[in-house]
RNA sequence: GGCGCCGUACCCAAGUGGCUAAGGGAGAGGUCUGCAAAACCUCCAUUCGACGGUUCGAAUCCGCCCGGCGCCUCCA
């Protein structure tokens, strides 16, 4: 069965075919480092991530690269204002290095804590000012641009296909723009693609046209042709960077190769608060430092899948408490399989309860039709369930059935979705034989031998002093077990 | 002003022309248990913002209206 996804730029579902079989050229837009990461990029990131780890599990062999955007941007609109990472840089007294390394170590460090499996290459804007600066001269030289005092900009109107990602037509960008015209400019919606460095800018590289700094877009155009490519397969990012950024990333690049850019664009929705957008201008934002402080990983990561990545989603307290419950549901099951694998025997003539190889193929059908992990999730709660049944029934369990289950659940919930800790993914006894362990164990000895002698009020007391401190006791038919509680 | 998205049970959220409208949370009853918790079983939208229309058939297509939001400016 094929991947099918979402192509934004034709705005229906394909068939995923790539460039060279079996192989994936990825380009994802990464962070612009001038503060810490918020929810909204840990949306984007997982569901990036989510993407490649299935793309890996399906067999492919996947070549991710994210950009780090170490130049910043501007403050107001495209062309004037302050850059970023400068306004934080003056703010702090700091070299804008020194922010821009800072908060990508902390992007990092986020990425580390949320599960995000590292890309390949990390490349960074001021890393690849050669790329750009040859990149901006074939565009000059072939006419898409015109230098002005100093400046270059990309002259929209030589390039028929601006506008076919967006949907914007060249004619209709000035009509309404809030942007105050440029007189430089040839067009309200050409764009620059090299700027001029004022006596008073900190970032500044010599260039054929003078000292200066890149303009924000092309630096996707030459990282992303670099590595992968003047045609590649893939290429992520937020559903707000698709105009103008995107637009402009395929103009730049289809200029000067002359080629096909990018053959599946894919974008994820919104993370939203109280309604209404997050983003760092407005202030309105919850870091994912915060987030983590309430929330562990696999709540965030389950939270974040249990809708589409093409779907807004709505962050709020409550509905991250209800991932967390639903998903230690579905761990608890995880659980219960790795503790009963080593006691299970071989069962003769044994007869599958269910069929696990089902389950497993209707997790790929989810996932193979555009990432539709709401739909991967609720099968994986559908197995759980028949799994449960299993382990109560009373019946003798067959290991090499119990194995089949631990390995789906580890190649669904684990390798692609990233749900199960790590703990939980060690061997089902390992860390369980810890100091901690022996001293609840011999309080649940003592507290066994009350209950014998039907003294319950001392017993039920020995059990919620236990919960206070978070081990929850479970008293069973064949002995009392306990579990740690979820933060 | 232009382009676009969304509105599904108490909450979150799939489904986008045709089996009984997934799944999770919350809630109710039951099994088990000294009690509790978990687990398991059962129940919980004749209905998909409103109204028209197309169709043998629509939550799904079309129109209009109401409500919420995104992009057009840096942004994941």
């Amino acid at each position: 069965m094929p991947i099918v996804l979402y192509n934004s730029l034709t705005r229906k579902k394909e068939e995923f075919v790539p460039l060279v079989p079996g192989r994936v050229h990825i380009y994802v837009c990464g962070p612009t480092v001038y503060s810490h990461a918020h929810i909204g990029h840990a949306k984007s990131y997982l569901s990036f991530d989510m993407i490649v780890r299935y793309f890996r599990y399906r067999g492919y062999k996947v070549k991710y690269v994210q950009n780090i955007t170490d130049v910043g941007h501007l403050t107001d609109d495209a062309d004037e204002g302050e850059d970023k990472i400068l306004k934080k840089a003056r703010e702090e007294k700091l070299d804008p290095m020194e922010i821009a390394e800072y908060f990508a170590w902390s992007y990092f460090d986020d990425m580390q804590k949320l599960g995000v499996l590292r890309a390949n290459i990390f490349p960074r804007a001021t890393g690849h000012i050669v790329e750009q600066i040859d990149l901006i001269q074939r565009l000059l030289v072939k006419g898409y641009a015109y230098e002005v005092n100093g400046n270059i900009y990309y002259d929209v109107s030589r390039f028929a296909g601006y506008g076919k990602l967006s949907g914007r037509k060249v004619e209709e960008l000035d009509a309404g723009a809030r942007v105050e015209i440029n007189p430089e400019k040839r067009h309200p919606a050409d764009f620059a693609l090299w700027k001029k460095a004022e006596p008073q800018h900190l970032m500044r590289w010599n260039s054929p046209w003078g000292e200066g700094y890149p303009g924000w877009h092309i630096e996707c155009s030459a990282m992303s042709m670099k590595y992968l490519g003047e045609t590649f397969d893939i290429h992520g990012g937020g559903l707000d960077n698709i105009f103008p950024h995107h637009e402009c990333e395929i103009a730049q690049s289809e200029a000067a190769s002359g080629k096909p850019f990018v053959r599946y664009w894919l974008h994820n929705n919104m993370v939203t608060v109280n309604g209404s957008k997050m983003s760092k201008s407005t202030g309105n934002f919850i870091t994912i430092k915060d987030a983590l402080q309430q929330f562990n990983t696999p709540t965030l990561r389950y939270f974040i899948f249990s809708s589409h990545y093409r779907s807004r989603l709505d962050f709020s307290n409550e509905a991250l408490q209800a991932a967390r419950v639903g998903l230690d549901k579905l761990l608890l099951t995880i659980k219960n399989v790795k503790k009963k694998i080593d006691p299970a025997g071989q069962i003769k003539n044994f007869h599958s309860p269910f069929d696990p190889s089902g389950f497993r193929k209707q997790f790929e059908e989810m996932m193979d039709d555009d990432f539709n992990t709401p739909r991967a999730l609720a099968v994986l709660f559908e197995l759980s369930g028949e799994v449960n049944s299993y382990l109560n029934s009373g019946l003798s369990l067959h290991q090499p059935f119990l194995q089949t289950i631990d390995q789906l659940l580890r190649d669904t919930a684990g390798q692609v979705l990233g749900l199960i800790p790590e703990d939980l993914l060690a061997s089902a006894e390992a860390g369980r034989k810890g100091d901690i362990e022996k001293i609840v164990q011999v309080v649940i000895d003592i507290r066994k031998k009350l209950r014998d002698h039907k003294q319950y009020q001392l017993a039920d007391q020995v059990r919620s002093d236990l919960g206070k401190v978070g081990i929850t006791l479970v008293d069973k038919p064949e002995g009392t077990t306990f579990e740690y509680q979820s933060e």
